[in-house]
DNA sequence: TGCATATATAAGCATATGATTATATACTGA
DNA sequence: TCAGTATATAATCATATGCTTATATATGCA
């Protein structure tokens, strides 16, 4: 008897495709617990910011973050109300958490970034 | 407090990566109740038997799945003792059963392929 | 209004990926 | 030993991917 929804195999591949890119997934487990903006990622990653845009784009495009202009900067949060994201969460929870690259941020002052 | 152990971040997406292929997110699903061999492969994804043997490959080199030949036919099945198999497992437990291609084979007569 | 900052988008390019076809290898049974 | 079947491997190719550079857009502030 299965008590959770299962997905669709072509779905749940597309999903995997996306989430199995090593920036892509650490943000994802990052904005698990943080909300982060564009230039926050440009920091931590140490990409360039086209690089980190597409990414969060292609994120985006299916829906798995949101995103939310405030004034000058553009903030990224986790779509929990995304039709998978119980799968989504199955598999982040399975990751490490990421919190010293947010301490790092911190300790430099560039955390909820260019203030 | 974690009470399950994670993966490291690269080693997560290297596995994700694998999964992100609906073919051979479909091999595991399929190898997760029952062995199969090359040839039912084919039968079922109606895909040449080089793509076939170069996705299960894909899946052998990180060991996901081993591989046991019987006579003439090499029959492949999952490898639950993978140091991350809890991790694919909670991933292959969120998709549908396949049940009904194994049928479909049985009922051709091809099961067992090749018998 | 004009400049600085944050972000997005477009174009170009090198590499990765997943298929195909052709061929090699391994086992079975006559 | 030879033919048939199952599988693996190699070479090739079209497409996808992820970066780069260049540029456009949006906001904030003097």
């Amino acid at each position: 008897m299965n008590t959770t929804a299962t997905i669709d195999l072509q779905r749940a591949s597309q999903l995997l495709k996306l989430l199995g890119d090593p920036t892509r997934l650490t943000m994802m487990k990052l904005l698990k617990s943080h909300e982060c903006c564009v230039c926050e990622f440009v920091e931590i990653f140490k990409m360039s910011q086209p690089a980190i845009s597409q990414h969060l784009r292609k994120l985006r495009d299916i829906e798995l973050v949101k995103e939310e202009r405030r004034g000058q900067w553009i903030f990224f949060s986790i779509n929990e109300n995304h039709e998978d994201y119980p799968f989504i969460k199955s598999i982040l929870e399975h990751l490490p958490e990421q919190n010293e690259s947010i301490a790092e941020l911190e300790a430099q002052g560039l955390r909820v970034c260019c203030q």
